[in-house]
DNA sequence: GTTGATTGGGCTAGTGTTAGACCATTGAGG
DNA sequence: CCTCAATGGTCTAACACTAGCCCAATCAAC
């Protein structure tokens, strides 16, 4: 065989198709504005930037985002319109918060996924097991220093007493917490990304007491097993927690 | 304690800044021609488009990178400029392929480092552990086809008979082939991502025949995880092959 | 009150990007 | 030799985006 393309099987073909789809891929998901709104908002919906707090100032947030002031005004403008934003003038001024999380209802649940398509979401869920199994245990792996495991406890304690309309905020910070300790801003960014892809489905489920508890058992088994310092525990931690919230998922649809 | 935000410690908010740089980070990496070369230089590095074959179509490619055929020329343009395409007119023409690796010798490699810096470098390891991690575990996770079986065993295959100078494509392809596999685009992309940040690297490191069959032995242990179902030893059996190459950089670096 | 620093609001000139049409070249097939 | 389909090459008008500047509003500090 002395050209290795000549051996090739239908599977190679296939295989090779999908690898040009994957590489070249389109290099913008739309324009700057949709993506600054589409950024904005995930700052908002994961409370990054809690109800009632306000963005950084234009100029600042701007040069942050990479984008001109008038695109970004633009930005806050359509969320303001939309009423997630508020938006004073003047020092000590802003654009403030106050989108706070709808109270779920099933109902609402079949029509989010009705919106994104259940293609789009079995790769959201594959993508947030992977990203996140991978965050844990690399961190699992690594040396942790005093500050690193103070940060991992407190944002474990943070959501063992969080009230239900702090629970999603808390819930991401400590999810998006285990991604950022590893030090690896591609890996946070992966993370968030991941967290983004899910929200509106989470904020679609309803909290049962029930829940909360296997929750927040799992939430301690992740951190025990990355305080101990053995990826496979914390990997496998991380999946049934995962795989938990997607049973939870199929079970309200079906 | 009626406002849980008036407990945060000096860790919590050194982390909330932290989440906000992730968060609200640039929209926008560069300009879409900026984007569009690194994407097609992509393609070329990573083998995804041999030496001797043809990118598609312009009007074709320039749909599926989502840019207007216009900025798809200048890139293709600077491309042809630097040397990595041959450019011809009419049917059958197109843009081919002339970049082959260059031998690789120590001596790129500390420029190459160099030219990425270190924080960059622990970065993009770090976040191809956790993705490469996180899809063999997955993939390893899932019911697995026939045909799929047949992809990773034929991928395995290729890369034993591999010739010197196909070596890295067809290592590429095995590395892309376990993310694709599990079906998910967005894990596709965060691990073709992740190769594409360290293949300068890789290209630099020579190839000895020691780590090319310590290679071999840790890419079937990876595939016999898999196709056994065992979710932690894909785990680290990844985990350990890509130390593995970490180490080797360390090693060709001090 | 007055001041001053900080913030959003708005404008303009210049550049980047797009969509679409049309031209020029090539080579297989009749 | 001619034809024709597929491809790169080129142009234009419209739109998106940017950088930089100045204005207007606000409110703590004096």
């Amino acid at each position: 065989m002395p050209d290795d393309r000549a051996g090739d099987t239908p599977e190679d073909t296939l295989d090779d198709a999908a690898r040009l789809m994957t590489v070249l891929r389109p290099v913008r998901a739309g324009n700057a504005f949709e993506e600054t709104v589409e950024r904005l908002l995930q700052a908002i919906k994961l409370g990054v930037v809690a109800p009632g707090e306000k963005l950084p100032a234009e100029r600042e947030l701007a040069v942050q985002l990479g984008i001109s002031r008038v695109t970004l005004r633009e930005a806050i403008r359509a969320l303001q319109e939309a009423g997630y934003l508020d938006v004073r003038r003047g020092r000590y001024g802003g654009a403030f918060v106050t989108y706070v999380p709808p109270r779920p209802g099933t109902g609402d649940l079949r029509r989010v996924v009705a919106d994104m398509g259940t293609a789009d979401l079995n790769d959201a869920l594959t993508f947030r097991m992977a990203v996140e199994c991978g965050a844990a245990a690399v961190l699992a792996a690594s040396e942790l220093t005093d500050e690193q495991r103070a940060v991992l406890r407190r944002r474990l304690a943070d959501l063992d007493e969080a009230r239900v309309e702090d629970y999603r905020r808390l819930d991401t910070a400590f999810h998006l917490s285990i991604a950022e300790l590893t030090g690896s801003a591609l890996l946070a960014a992966a993370c968030a990304d991941a967290r983004l892809r899910v929200s509106d489905l989470l904020n679609a489920i309803p909290m049962l007491q029930v829940n909360l508890e296997h929750a927040a058992s799992q939430h301690q088994a992740i951190v025990a097993a990355i305080l101990t310092g053995d990826p496979e525990a914390a990997r496998r931690a991380v999946a049934e927690h995962l795989e938990g919230t997607a049973a939870l998922l199929r079970a309200f649809l079906s």
